[in-house]
DNA sequence: GCCAACGTTGGC
DNA sequence: GCCAACGTTGGC
């Protein structure tokens, strides 16, 4: 069974558009435990909501696909880097990531004071905990969001 | 651009 | 192991 996922990147970092160009990415540069977990338990062909932050307003935008289950972030080890992290073991990787490819861009983004509004949402993590780049999403959750977006399941 | 909330670091 | 100081995230 497929799990549910939302990511998030600040849109004028690296959009839905940006993914939609590379067709696939590897989301490097988590340094955060909590997030590494979840990419860690991350397995091929679960879905993705991809969420820009940093934008007026902050919105889901799109859906993506995990391609590549969790490998070490080639990142970590390089120094002239800027996620290079010198206490990270090369036996023992600190940090992870996964792949992700472009699904679909959503022709109507799902806007963050809407997902507050809505019945149904107050349990997100988005909604409770705003500071975790990438959170598990309920399948209730994710078919809501996806019919607020005016998009088939996948 | 500001700043509250949160996670991490490091001194003790 | 506590907690103050610091850095970062992200909503507004």
């Amino acid at each position: 069974m497929a799990k549910y996922w939302l990511m998030k990147s600040e849109a004028d970092v690296y959009s839905i558009d940006d993914l939609k160009k590379d067709g696939r990415t590897m989301w490097d540069g988590v340094r955060n435990y909590q997030a590494r977990n979840n990419m860690k338990a991350m397995e091929k062909g679960d879905w993705v909501l991809y969420y820009h932050s940093r934008q007026t307003p902050s919105a889901v935008t799109g859906l993506a696909r995990v391609v590549k289950e969790a490998y070490p972030d080639p990142t970590q080890f390089d120094p002239k880097h800027k996620y290079f992290d010198a206490k990270s073991d090369e036996d023992d990787p600190r940090w992870w990531l996964v792949d992700i490819e472009f699904v679909r861009k959503f022709d109507e983004q799902v806007g963050l004071p809407d997902i507050k509004a809505r019945k149904g949402l107050a349990d997100m993590v988005l909604v409770n905990n705003s500071r975790l780049s990438v959170q598990p999403v309920r399948k209730a959750e994710f078919e809501t969001v996806l019919k607020m977006a005016g998009e088939a399941m996948p």
